[in-house]
DNA sequence: ATGGTGGATGCTCCA
């Protein structure tokens, strides 16, 4: 099973897009945040003449939103609510092989990372507490369970282009990645991408809009994440960050990750 | 220290 997630900044504006990948790269799932549509107007009949006949979408008006494409029928899918908010941020569904997926859109958590000075980076902090909770309530360790999406974090020193210069940038800063960390540790997932391109080559899945030339210095953040419970470890067969996808034309700032799968 | 760009929306928010 190949698995793609990407933050697609739009699907409607982006549907060619969607369409190049699924022709280049094949997925059998796609995971998407930020389709910043409303679920009466989500193209489903543009995503089913891509070969995707199992969808699963839920959005809201100009902001966020998640969905979930797949060429297999998806089961138990379901939306959970984060901080008592209704701002479609998760989607989740059982696909065949019994293997529970979770598509997440962290809050991105504004520009100053002061949780008292900035409600948006309260809610992310308070976000990620939830979602440790959560695993850990509802984790068992020998349940297939993959967990994608934009985390809007990035925990490594190789997945951003300046660790010094980053510490204090929201997305880098040591209470994100220590929150993040907790999550991945408490829960015993495992870090998919990182399993074939390790440390410390650097990893990026993100580059700002505002930048005249996104290749110049290579300013980039691995924000974008699959991570796999144990029982998948040793099926995962690959991994790739489609870096190219940043020069498509009209690009989103993020680019798609995909991961293999074993499974039969 | 600042502003840089892009998307959805509608006289501005979010990233």
């Amino acid at each position: 099973m190949r698995l793609a997630t990407w933050n697609i900044n739009s699907i409607r504006l982006r549907i060619d897009l969607l369409k190049r990948l699924t022709e280049e790269q094949s997925p059998d799932v796609i995971c998407l945040q930020e389709t910043k549509v409303v679920d009466d107007l989500f193209p489903a009949d543009a995503v089913k003449a891509l070969g995707y006949l199992h969808i699963a979408f839920h959005g809201m008006k100009g902001y966020n939103g998640v969905a979930i494409l797949s060429r297999q029928p998806l089961e138990a899918v379901e939306s959970l609510q984060w901080c008592g908010k209704q701002d479609c941020r998760h989607l989740s569904a059982v696909l065949p092989g019994d293997i529970e997926l979770h598509n997440f859109y962290v809050p991105a958590g504004g520009d100053t990372p002061d949780p008292e000075e900035n409600d948006k980076f309260a809610h992310k902090l308070a976000f990620l507490d939830e979602m440790n909770a959560w695993f850990t309530a509802n984790r068992s360790s020998s349940r297939k369970m993959v967990l994608v999406g934009d985390l809007n974090i990035a925990p490594l020193e190789s997945d951003v282009w300046s660790h010094k210069q980053l510490l204090k940038v929201v997305s880098h800063t040591p209470i994100e990645v220590e929150k993040l960390t907790a999550i991945q540790t408490q829960s015993d997932w495992v870090d998919a991408v990182r399993q074939f391109i390790p440390e410390p080559e650097r990893l990026y899945s993100w580059w700002s809009y505002r930048s005249r030339d996104w290749t110049k210095g290579d300013r980039g953040r691995r924000l974008d994440h699959v991570w796999v419970s144990p029982p998948l470890r040793d099926f995962l067969s690959g991994a790739t960050v489609l870096r190219d996808a940043r020069s498509w034309e009209k690009p989103s700032d993020h680019v798609p990750v995909i991961v293999d799968i074993n499974t039969d």
